[in-house]
DNA sequence: TTTTAACCGAGACGGTACGTCACGTCTTGTG
DNA sequence: CACAAGACGTGACGTACCGTCTCGGTTAAAA
């Protein structure tokens, strides 16, 4: 995830931390402007003007290193929305974040997803760098919609954030079907709000 | 996608079928006995007794092999279930598919994944062939329902066959987060039954 | 060397002795004009319309094919010459064939030449066609010069004629030495006219 | 020719000579043991324990890589021979070269030979690496041979090393004539001794 | 201030898979 | 049967990238 910690030892030239920050830097850029497939450990070296030898040193392979630059990528956060009513803020909020992830989001959202399918580990970090960035937004939202009353407080809204990247990486990333307007209002009227606005538990239902 | 395209040529030796499906059992089952990393063609090629040269023949890199071999795939079917209500039977009939997901079908649907990320025109196709293998089940548990009287006619179906392989493949093959009985309740109870219950259009909800 | 002698059979479609020579034909202008390495068989195949069962019902394999070619290949021969002195007809005779072997019949050449270093019979075969078409001219450069009385009948004539291709090919193709006036002036002046000139055979010279 | 001229930077890891030597040596092993058709890279790679990576940062091709292996061979040089006589010692040394040509240094020898077809700047340089290994041997005959008066000083000694290599290995590579005792005879009492004996030069001869 | 040990860029190294190409054989339909 | 077309198995080619290693040279803390 991070560079690998090195024991610190008192001797010696210290590492430059700058040369993290470049490599990472340039494997970022790399995903974006020519995909992963041709983001190579060499083409990373040769833009940040460090060596393979700095690159080992750091990260163990080539996969913890693209997987640290992407923790490491400050992704574009939705700005706060207020339509008035909870229906048009879920819609405006979640407009924007497909719009960051079919633009230099993208490609580095798809290198994570490809990197988590070899490693377990990783993916279980997933989540957590995800939410991180969205959680807030899409609380104030719903906290928001409780507060007029539009929906009950014992929502369960942790499962929907479980649940909304997968539906959209999928649809976006894998399937490439049309992620408009006419998707998110669909999305949100026939499955989020229901699912908000359901105040029975798994065991009242049955 | 499939076997490069042949302009039926009424001259020369005919291409011979039993070599396609030589070359794409061997591949599904070498993705299914040593992963994607180490399924190589030159691997593929000594176990379906083929030379390179005929796989090169049909396609055109070694993704459209594994693409066209995952398409020709027949993925596990979830067996029938009936337990008298809708509830059980979706709980029953997405534990059965997710364990096939977890099981040999899962490398497969793992490859397509990562190969649609890098080719739009393949990733059009996953819901096609996805829904091909899972829809009429699915239909027919709804359609009990509906006959039951559990939930309306007017439920929005389709997008559900939309939004279901994202939520499970994303949590299955990206964060690895545990897919289990109980969130398999909380997604049916919490989100799949609010959806199929709500009669409301997106108009109407306004 | 020749197409494969076939077991005549009286039944079935005879072959076509055309297609023998139109592969061959485009075997030789293949040779002189992509040279030996890019030569190939299906190239080939494809300059002479024919197909590659038609060449190996043929040929057991290319170089049988090419030698084959060779072979039938008619080179060209020196054109007369009287200069009415024998030093100088060698000298007119030798700068003509030279200048053949620099021309199109160079490739061919070439071809034997590569071809022979793999298959000893086939190389015992070259100082008789070479000769063929070349002794006569020399004999009769060589006769008038005996008339003459410039050289003995005793000279050993015959051991001249097996040396000479080797000292042309080797400077040619191997070490692509100029061959020009110059050199062929030392050549017969220093060489050819000496051994010619010289009447005392081996035990003699003791 | 050589291993590709490196331009000599301060830089990065120097190439290790002793790889140069070692994928030559085993270049020319598998050449004397197997011939140059089955003389393949990867056989190389593998005897030297290198990498085909290596092998191409220092050569662009096989060829290149078997004639630099052939121009660093070291070719076994003809023992002293002191008969008493110029002719004999022309024929005992005539006799040693021609038995090492048909030995190991014969596999090497039509290496060369065949390269050199295909690259004329190669070509330029057999004859400095052939003379280099035999002028010496021979002039030191020929000096003998002045010394005791059998022939004159003014003998055109440099033309007679210039064909003799293309005499031999014509007959011995190209035609698979027999190269016996009796060839070499008829050749030093036919061709050699009357040109060095003859003293007069190209313009007296006119 | 000198020593020391790890840093750094450059790039050679062994390894492994890729995709291409030619060979010589085999299999169609047509004449 | 011959023939054209072209698919087939085989195996070498040359390329690209991985992760490791080895140079000369630099840099900061310890002695």
């Amino acid at each position: 995830m991070c560079p690998a910690s090195k024991v610190s030892s008192l001797l010696g030239r210290p590492r430059d931390d700058k040369r993290d920050q470049a490599i990472q830097s340039a494997a970022i850029e790399l995903m974006q402007e020519v995909g992963y497939e041709r983001c190579t450990i060499e083409a990373i070296a040769a833009k940040a003007h460090a060596s393979k030898a700095t690159i080992y040193r750091r990260w163990k392979n080539k996969q913890e290193l693209l997987v640290s630059a992407v923790n490491r990528h400050t992704f574009c956060t939705p700005p706060e929305v207020d339509q008035g009513n909870l229906r048009d803020d879920l819609i405006e909020m979640i407009s924007e974040k497909v719009k960051n992830l079919k633009g230099p989001d993208g490609a580095v959202v798809s290198v994570l997803l490809t990197a988590a399918k070899n490693d377990p580990e990783l993916g279980k970090l997933i989540p957590i760098s995800i939410r991180e960035i969205q959680d807030d937004t899409v609380m104030h939202i719903i906290d928001r919609g409780i507060k007029r009353g539009e929906i009950s407080k014992s929502a369960n809204i942790e499962l929907l954030l479980e649940i909304l990247p997968g539906i959209f990486t999928y649809r976006i990333f894998m399937t490439h079907q049309p992620v408009n307007r006419k998707f998110i209002e669909q999305l949100v009227d026939g499955i989020l709000l229901p699912s908000l606005q359901n105040q029975r538990n798994s065991r009242e239902n049955k």
